[in-house]
DNA sequence: ATCGTTTTATTGAATTATTCAAAACAAGAC
DNA sequence: GTCTTGTTTTGAATAATTCAATAAAACGAT
């Protein structure tokens, strides 16, 4: 998971431009450079929405628009090439280039932070619903909430002084 | 969970609109005619948005805007007399009255049909993240995707007439 | 039962995330 | 290099939800 990596782990890691413009072309995507730059962006900052994106990717392509990043986000979202996440305390999508594990996600609902957890499926028998009401499961969408450290300090904080 | 139950269970459960009142006023609201009607339209339509409670409660309420909707559910979401429901293949918020049991969800990809799933909690020692990255967990959002039986059909024929 | 206070509903406007449609542009095949 | 087709851009549109101000209703006190 990015967030335990060392730097140099990470940076091992991250694809260059060029693996990106290979990646892009297998999934039979054209390799433009606001694709690549959104990719590389992503992969060094995941849960990140359209507007964090572009924000991210302006000092390299300052003419991009968030109108863009939309189309770029849901054009890699519907060919795998990135993952879309859904969460209840975010009120905009967020992209991520960790696609292929079916990881999940913690989020403080004080302050909207994400990480990521690792898939418990495999070795979670309970992750099969006790009644899928006929309906053929192949994904599993789990996200646990709660208080980040400051968030909870600050909420104990106010409860003091009230 | 509702789906298993039968007809007499089902309206043996249901409180009445008297019952609505105090459940209101025990969580400190106001017992009104708006609210009494979404609670009750709710109860037997769970996973309903605000577009639908809305059309659901016009032939008592005619005069019911879509904001005051909003406003009902927001309101009583936050006191906890419903829950509001965010999922991944849903535009809007859905809402339901069952709340106390940290229940999960099986959304058909197709067609947006939701139905519930009984908790795993308890008996699911996986339910715990495998690392919550310095959070208080207090909620785990659980929800199955997968096909209906109806749109896993349509989904074949597509496929055989490419 | 009536009054007064406070909460709630209503109305219309505003906001935010996202998508659409058409024109300009660039990637990759030849 | 040119051509075709996919992609980006721009501006407008849509959809869900919230905001702000006023009108109305709830409920406690009289």
């Amino acid at each position: 998971m990015l967030g335990v990596m060392t730097p140099s782990e990470t940076i091992a890691k991250h694809p260059r431009n060029s693996d990106w413009a290979i990646e892009l072309r297998g999934a039979g995507l054209r390799a433009t450079s606001q694709r690549i730059a959104v990719l590389a962006f992503l992969d060094h900052n995941p849960h990140s929405d359209a507007e964090s994106i572009r924000n991210g990717v302006l000092h390299i392509l300052p003419t991009v628009s968030l109108q863009a990043v939309h189309v770029i986000v849901r054009d890699l979202s519907s060919a795998g090439v990135i993952r879309r996440v859904d969460l209840a305390d975010s009120t905009s999508a967020q992209y991520e280039t960790r696609t292929d594990d079916n990881h999940h996600h913690v989020q403080c609902v004080g302050c909207g932070r994400v990480e990521d957890v690792d898939c418990v499926v495999g070795h979670a028998p309970c992750l099969t619903p006790s009644n899928s009401h006929g309906m053929k499961i192949f994904e599993t969408d789990l996200t646990f909430r709660g208080l980040c450290p400051s968030c909870e300090r600050k909420n104990n904080d106010k409860i003091h002084n009230d």
